[in-house]
DNA sequence: CCCGACACTAAACGGGAATCACACAAACGT
DNA sequence: ACGTTTGTGTGATTCCCGTTTAGTGTCGGG
């Protein structure tokens, strides 16, 4: 992970030249920085020390830190999205996929959480809405694909309170809770996590849908 | 509390003085700050500007400026404290104790979005753990009013699922998402929140606790 | 009258994100 | 061959931020 060598090659410019080398390489040591030590830990100075060059050089190819970042996290959340489609497209009853799905979340939060908390948890304080675009949109797509069984659900009538959309949400929200919860206060005396998500798989499902 | 603990006072040498008045102002402005614009609105200089006194001046009076937003955040916690013990000692059945007290506590949440943001979505990139040992001491009260009635359920033998410690943990954690992500994300199509609010508790007392 | 404690300040420090003015080589147009 | 352009980078600088240092003025006791 030193160096890039000096291309050897002459005469085909690249359209697009090394820089997308640089921008992958930026990228790589952001992850790294970003996972280890969080948002507030992966400075530009650090990003750019460990890439090998100067702090302007990250404004070449990205707008600010946050673009950084979140491009980080939309690679992220787009592994989340995948297990979600696959789970969408299984073949098994509606509320066996809501709790597939919810697991998963839950997972990828607890394994990813500086890119949970970015996305999910970073206050306006930290990102303006704007920026967040395309990754709010692959989160958008996520929701999406979960509440379609929901709302399956909600039109065989088996929705014992509440619209599908509130259910979804509810579910999303209560989800969200737990995972965010142990994230920001790991040193709780907490319950171990399995029974943590089981509980609440089991009682919200059990007491938002009917048999 | 926080009274300045350290007074060898050998004589009456002027307990209170202009210092003491100094912090209430310091304070009043800073909550007005905060509340308007959050942590990270809430600068330093620029407190010191609303008071009219140099930013040095805080510092004769707080550690950092943790200390004073905490501080403030203290006085919120502790009315909301105030509120489940309140309930707490309703001659009223357990159940309905639990849901009025999750009730009181995303109401307080959604009406002090910034404190709640500092105290319970806080990352650890944020205030470290130990700066916030007397505002954590009373999130751990308000949690023990809360789980409570939650145990006197458990004793009873009508939870469906899990111990009373982590069925109390998962409805506070669900509670908590829904109103975070109220919070940190306001521009959703959300559901109304007043239905939210039910469809979230009805549907987890349900799941969790027989009748 | 002096002395120390107090409340306070101006100036500075180190570190953050971001911008500016400039340098330098490779790739082209002629 | 020679400018010109373009991509890619840099060092210095700007502007905030929280916090620290050194010093100032004012007071109440001895």
């Amino acid at each position: 992970m030193t160096i890039a060598l000096k291309k050897p090659h002459k005469s085909a410019r690249k359209p697009k030249g090394d820089g997308h080398l640089r921008r992958g390489e930026i990228l790589a040591a952001a992850e790294k920085i970003f996972i280890a030590e969080g948002y507030a830990g992966a400075t530009i100075r650090k990003i750019a020390d460990a890439v090998g060059v100067s702090s302007t050089a990250l404004y070449m190819h990205f707008r600010d830190k946050d673009q950084i970042l979140l491009e980080i996290s939309d690679d992220a959340i787009g592994q989340l999205l995948a297990v979600n489609v696959d789970i969408a497209h299984r073949p098994i009853d509606a509320v066996s996929r809501v709790r597939l799905m919810l697991e998963a979340y839950m997972r990828f939060a607890l394994e990813n959480p500086n890119t949970y908390q970015l996305v999910f948890c970073g206050s306006r304080d930290v990102i303006s809405k704007e920026k967040q675009a395309a990754t709010a949109e692959l989160g958008d797509r996520c929701f999406e694909e979960f509440s379609g069984p929901i709302h399956e659900i909600a039109a065989a009538g088996r929705l014992r309170t509440g619209s599908g959309e509130s259910a979804a949400q509810v579910l999303w929200a209560a989800c969200h809770g737990l995972v965010a919860l142990l994230i920001t206060i790991p040193d709780r005396n907490w319950a171990p996590r399995e029974e943590l998500m089981t509980v609440m798989l089991d009682g919200l499902l059990h007491g938002l849908v009917t048999d």
